[in-house]
DNA sequence: ATCAAGGTGTCCGAAAACGGCGAGTCAACG
DNA sequence: CGTTGACTCGCCGTTTTCGGACACCTTGAT
């Protein structure tokens, strides 16, 4: 029903940029929320944006120095209002994958199950690797049904980062 | 919601052939209704079936009476119980068709009002192709909001011939 | 037996292509 | 100036195509 024609160019109100350890961070808002947490060099990065780059917008803020507490270990867990813009069943994945907390993982078969398309495991696989704001929807909590590690959009590198710092044991610690 | 995986193939209980100024029309009937009826040659003929060849059908006997009568300008509508297979949409269009009586047209952008998709002019355009029951679901009662004759999957020729039957006079008699 | 690696099958959603249209534009005529 | 015709472009349900952050099974080496 919704083909939204806008795209984040569009629709994002203002933007910033946020040092990470795993690299440069771009958050952007809309009227409504949090909108895109992308990595430097990620897939799906929206490039340069026309927006105006505020270093005062106030969820913005709050948005980076919650993820900076993340990533100095004293966080585990987001409270930001969010614009998740996506399909239905995307927005129903993303979701899902709110519910998975830190230090736990779960399965595309889990979340295929969980969006009641048992049979979906594949749709959930690309869905997931859509995700607009990295680790606050924690894509990174998805693995293969066996353990593996499978994908990231930001690099697996990457993902095997956010893992040990939520304290999750990979198993073949090797490539 | 209903991918109907069965086609008219396996749905049909019975069929017979009839001849018509117009071409052979073949008559397939399902458990329902009548089903199809397509002329010979014409866009989405489904071939050749599996389903008995009947002589003695009630319910397809009765229908190529009619058309008979139909033909030698006895009749102008039809009394038969219709199976009409296609999606939602697709089906009210149909429905829609029904509703114009011999010797009146109608126009595309009138159908699309009718139907409650005013936008959906092209959309009522594909459906209208698709009919499966030609002369009994009166298509051919559907033309250009200009008057022209725009298209028929039996071939224009047939539609022209058609109208004429049911006295209506098209602009344009050349071509 | 056990295990890892790799090929292959399948399944779904998304995206793109496709019409039996119609309203609007523009230019070329009388 | 109307009028006409060629053309463009938006519309929208269907159909087709595509592509993938999977999962199973086979195979061949221990």
């Amino acid at each position: 029903m919704s083909t939204s024609t806008k795209s984040i160019h569009n629709l994002a109100t203002a933007q910033t940029t946020l040092n990470t350890p795993l690299g440069a961070m771009l958050l952007v808002r809309t009227e409504k929320g949090l909108a895109g947490a992308w990595f430097e060099g990620q897939k799906d990065h929206p490039g340069t944006l026309t927006a105006p780059q505020h270093t005062t917008d106030a969820l913005l803020m709050k948005a980076a120095s919650q993820l900076s507490e993340y990533f100095n270990g004293e966080r585990t867990e987001f409270d930001l209002p969010l614009d998740l813009r996506g399909t239905e069943f995307q927005c129903g994945v993303w979701r899902a994958l709110l519910k998975i907390s830190s230090g736990k993982t779960k399965s595309y078969g889990d979340i295929a199950r969980v969006v009641n398309s048992p049979q979906g495991v594949r749709a959930v696989g690309s869905a997931v690797g859509k995700n607009p704001l990295s680790i606050i929807v924690p894509c990174h909590r998805v693995m293969g049904s066996d353990g593996s590690l499978t994908g990231y959009a930001g690099g697996l590198e990457r993902k095997r980062a956010l893992l040990k710092l939520e304290g999750v044991t990979v198993l073949g610690a090797l490539l």
